[in-house]
DNA sequence: CTTATTTCCTACTGATTTGCTCGGCTTTCT
DNA sequence: AGAAAGCCGAGCAAATCAGTAGGAAATAAG
């Protein structure tokens, strides 16, 4: 039940993305420096983000990566779909197309495993990256209560 | 976010055996059987279970396995945690021992993980062994209601 | 006492996935 | 022209997965 670095680090990258929203494009080394992921992996994973559409890119000098959307509107749920595959736990009950099985009808387990998928799919699905940027933001004036 | 076939293997031999709770010991051979699962793979995965008190074993002629405890006072998850470790879509958020993270304070990404991990442990550890023996009755009584 | 049944234990293995690295090509701004 | 970026494909070491293989020890039944 482990998340790959994939999307880990491609929350990471888009939430980068999120924090510079409107600032034109980000290059990845600062991406990737920024958040201590190698650059040549960070860019195997956002040509990822960039066919399904979450990013675009500016090829060239200044060029580099901008959110294809806006933040209130990209979910976490979106980019570990990208990144990591349909959320299932196992093949069976997996969003897209349920692998086959024949007792699948009589399977007790199925349902759990079901249940497991719809739960994280409700956490993930419910977060926009404005949320994380929110969130950030008030993390922020609290460590600056904190010094007061 | 897979689960591996040992934490699906597991929930249905534990489950096969709350369905013969009472019944004596159950060798492996039947359950492995009755669930097309390798018997010797299964028997790595009962001793791991068996080490963590969750089965009783019997060897010799007419010996098997047998609940430790009876099946409402087993669920999901401690199976789960058993044979897959702590639940956790990353390491930082450990149930046990998060791995440490110098600024996991600051971490917004972290928070997520964290909500996806409880949402999961709600789920497994909210379903009992009793409570899919249930499950399995209902579903034979529709199947029996839908002949007549 | 012997034999069949069953658990227990250790080691090995092929396939797949993970998490990268390396090198070079193309585009575009200055 | 040159530097700064993205784009692309190949390769690779380590780990994990999902088993196999083979036998030793315990116990019930005959």
């Amino acid at each position: 039940m482990k998340l790959s670095t994939k999307g880990r680090y491609g929350v990471k990258a888009m939430f980068d993305l999120a924090q510079n929203y409107g600032s034109g494009p980000i290059p990845l080394n600062n991406i990737a420096r920024r958040n201590n992921i190698s650059e040549h992996y960070l860019e195997q994973l956002i040509a990822v983000l960039r066919k399904a559409g979450l990013v675009k890119s500016v090829r060239g000098a200044q060029g580099g990566y901008i959110l294809s959307k806006s933040p209130e509107t990209i979910t976490v749920g979106d980019i570990i779909r990208v990144l990591e595959g349909p959320i299932a736990p196992v093949d069976c009950v997996n969003e897209d197309e349920p692998e086959h099985c024949e007792n699948a009808d009589f399977c007790i387990t199925r349902n759990i495993w079901a249940k497991v998928r719809d739960s994280v799919a409700q956490v993930l699905d419910s977060i926009t990256l404005k949320d994380m940027l929110e969130e950030s933001k008030n993390l922020q004036e609290q460590s600056y209560m904190y010094y007061i």
